[in-house]
DNA sequence: TTTTTATGGTTTGTCGACAATCCATTGCTC
DNA sequence: GAGCAATGGATTGTCGACAAACCATAAAAA
């Protein structure tokens, strides 16, 4: 039996599930951001060795979501104000430099799936009116694949496997379920459109307003939410 | 020599000593490029076990010097002109936005500093002339301060731990010690007053010409000495 | 001869235990 | 009583060995 050759990555070791598990757990606050990570506690609550537990808290502190200091630890990270700021200046440029290399780069079949994606965006989100958590998903998965449309592994994997946990943990814990649904649709069509076009300038530029209107939609939210910070030691 | 922030990290352990070797011999080629990577082979030359080997081999992915396939091991990365374009791609957004941000955030005593680094570059290169290799350093070491002058975590991290080594790699194995010195010394003083003006427009600007003409200049030599490109399965 | 299958050897993934380091409490000195 | 040093406990880093998965060779069947 031959596998996919996209489904060749599928070594579904124990490491591997650990990571799942515990990215699950902090993106999603079950694991609460800022808590103290304990190797033994970890290794009993999954049922693994702490060997394994250990590759996967190195690739948790690739993607952000803790923290290690040698011989002291390692700890969930804590969410502020800045670092989603700081998320979201570094999302701006590389995601515009996905854009307009996707303009470039993509194949006309790629393109085609993702007009697709946006038609099925559209039905559901006319059935969900006012819930926004399947159109967070849905930004998510129009994001991503613009992204892979770049064909720069190195930006994919930065965006992809590196920042995007980080982004859904803010996302999730902080309550981003704005009202910008149709607007940041009509924005994904316009990207799609340039992308189409082969504009890549466009896409670029399309691609960095729509980030910095999210971000200033977040930052508004904090604003109303919590005008003065609290920081608990 | 100044210090980095990734060394602060004051616990040498042998992981981490062990990390310090194969990347400096990646980087220099003393494990050649494309080559297969052995477990146990590696252990017995660093004399450590394989605990803190994987470790460093996992440190070593991602900073993109080498690739992991589970249950199959790990390669160094193999050095390709597209890979280069893909590296530059990133790094002229990324380092463009470090100097926007750079020329907003940095303490005037850093762009002090700074400006007597470059000094400093200015007396050393005309002692050297033609031999660019100092240079080389001095432009990493330039290019690292602005970095750490924006002030941004992520893009800190990204840039100084996981982007530079690999670019280091393709600079020192594929000979980049082209004439660009003089040049390249002017475009850093025009980026330094950009900073201490306080104009990040321009800053951003001028940093990403600044890369995109070392692209250029790195592409024309791959031009020259390699005009015919070969690819063995 | 070609394809398939069995098999040995090698490599990676995982485990439990030991050693080194760090943190907190305690006791001692001033 | 305050500050500092010693000590106990716990946590992290490291080690060697075992188990599982992969690769290559070779034997057997079509």
């Amino acid at each position: 039996m031959t596998e996919h050759p996209s489904l060749l990555r599928q070594a579904i070791t124990a490491s591997d599930r650990v990571l799942y598990e515990i990215q699950r757990a902090i993106v999603e606050g079950t694991i609460p951001a800022g808590s103290k990570i304990s190797e033994p506690e970890l290794a009993r609550r999954f049922d693994v060795s702490r060997a394994p537990l250990r590759e996967a808290l190195a690739r948790l502190e690739r993607c952000h979501l803790i923290e290690r200091i040698p011989n002291a630890g390692a700890r969930v990270v804590t969410l502020t104000p800045q670092g989603l700021i700081s998320l979201y200046q570094i999302r701006e440029e590389l995601e515009g430099l996905a854009c307009r290399l996707a303009a470039e780069q993509m194949p006309e079949t790629e393109i085609d799936e993702l007009a697709g994606l946006l038609d099925q965006h559209l039905t559901t989100q006319r059935v969900r009116e006012g819930e926004s958590y399947y159109q967070e998903a849905g930004d998510l998965d129009f994001h991503y694949r613009v992204i892979l449309g770049s064909k720069n592994p190195y930006l994919i994997n930065m965006l992809c496997d590196e920042l995007y946990y980080l982004v859904r943990m803010y996302r999730v814990q902080m309550g981003m379920n704005g009202p910008r649904v149709s607007r940041a649709f009509d924005e994904h069509k316009a990207i799609l459109n340039a992308i189409a076009n082969r504009d890549g300038e466009l896409a670029d530029l399309l691609m960095r307003r729509h980030i910095a209107a999210s971000r200033r939609n977040i930052e508004k939210q904090l604003n109303e939410l919590q005008p003065a910070k609290k920081e608990p030691a």
